[in-house]
DNA sequence: TCAAAAGTGTTGGAAGTACACCCATGT
DNA sequence: ACATGGGTGTACTTCCAACACTTTTGA
């Protein structure tokens, strides 16, 4: 249990946002950043960074999460940690990465430059390092989780129509769903409840407004979410936290 | 991306075997490591140790798992990896946990002394560091997975009747199964095929014997089991290697 | 012939799928 | 009035749990 010579220990982040593509038709899209240094100089990769020794794995996720997005997210979860000899050229690295959702009208908001973009999640270039398997990855985790829990949440807002949720999962797992099978689905699971408001303003006849249950369970984790958690506002965060008591 | 300073990296392993309780039914066992010096001086841990420069995590985990049971598992794979600040007394230190399965024959044979020995998994001590919580992941994670995956037969040997399977179903999960439904729900998904054989002795009609379908998939792990990480499934396939009658 | 476990048959309910149909709005 | 999506009803299928029943052995 000695401390590890030679060995660079990072965490990297896999932040997945929906928004509209040139069809207008939402789908999953993630932030890069340009490397400005070597290996890989100039090719885009997952934002990361060092771990410091006085904030814990999530907390330094959160951070970068935060140094790339400027916006804290709406769910987050370690995804896997990637620790093979030779996954970077001249240093030993082990990566310990994470995945994170952002709400899409936060997402517009990042302020992008030269060496932030986002890409769509299914037309990615060449990455640096293994940041395609790890993408690849993450997408699998996000479209598995999608279809056993709760976190199409974690891409809306407080009050939501079912269009729009069902919109959520035809993105992700990029099928077409049944309208009305999903309503009854999403009814009858106790995940949500009506708000009485509708929306007025489409041709059409208005949509009525959701909302989360919230002391629904969004995920279970098991015995790492069964410490106790805050439950927010933001009605989401609350099934990724790994509290490790002393 | 710099190595980090002041950091400790080390791999622990959550390893499973089933074994007979004082009632002679089966339960779920792991073996544990006394500690020989501070922090936690006495106490029992997960067998563990630092990760080396030059092998992978996984690797790593494979290595501590035969210094500790001097066996190769039927099966491993990453759990997660643990970070806070404050879980380890004197130094910072972060996990990289992986959990196992054993067969009971090879458990047997394994060398126990005054700091190696077997619990019951549902009976701990209070453990080392946050290891208490770690293993109460591990046995979720595997209860979870044992419900729509064949990890089970990391239990078994080659061949074996529907009533050993059903067996490892009842230890793990913890509760009773039906015979009738179990053994349609076994053969309908095409994981198994009768070998033809049966076994005499006991005093009762002689059951058949059973054999894994090798080039059926053992767990969905995603892209992780297509390319980079080529031996978390791959071993329970080996061991069965597949002879598919024409 | 009896006990015990292997193995088969049958039924009822829950949940998912497909799709016909009505409702309420803007144009 | 009619197009458009919101929302309801309903039949069909598939899967699972319960349990009665038959089969084959050792004692």
């Amino acid at each position: 249990m000695t401390s590890t010579a030679g060995l660079g220990l990072a965490v990297s982040t896999v932040i997945f946002a929906l928004r509209n593509d040139e069809r207008g038709a939402p789908s999953v899209w993630l932030p890069l950043v340009r490397r400005i240094r070597d290996p890989h100089l100039g090719r885009w990769a997952l934002p990361g960074g060092a771990v410091r020794v006085e904030e814990s794995l999530e907390n330094a996720a959160r951070r970068n999460l935060a140094e790339t997005t400027s916006l804290g997210p709406a769910y987050l979860e370690q995804l896997y940690a990637f620790g093979d000899v030779d996954r970077s050229p001249d240093q030993r690295l082990v990566s310990i990465v994470y995945w994170a959702l952002v709400r899409p009208d936060e997402a517009e908001q990042v302020t992008l430059g030269e060496n932030v973009r986002w890409f769509a999640a299914d037309a990615l270039p060449e990455l640096a390092f293994d940041h395609n398997l790890i993408v690849d990855y993450a997408l699998w985790r996000l479209r598995t989780k999608m279809e056993y829990s709760r976190i199409a949440h974690a891409f809306l807002g407080s009050r939501f129509t079912l269009a729009e949720l069902r919109e959520v999962y035809e993105a992700v797992l990029q099928k077409p769903l049944d309208p009305a099978n999903f309503r009854r689905q999403m009814l009858s699971s106790g995940a949500i409840e009506p708000t009485g408001e509708v929306v007025t303003g489409g041709r059409h006849r208005p949509p009525e407004l959701y909302r989360y249950v919230g002391d629904v369970q969004l995920v279970d984790a098991g015995p790492l979410t069964a410490a106790a958690q805050p439950s927010v506002a933001t009605d989401l965060g609350a099934a990724s936290t790994a509290k490790v008591p002393a």
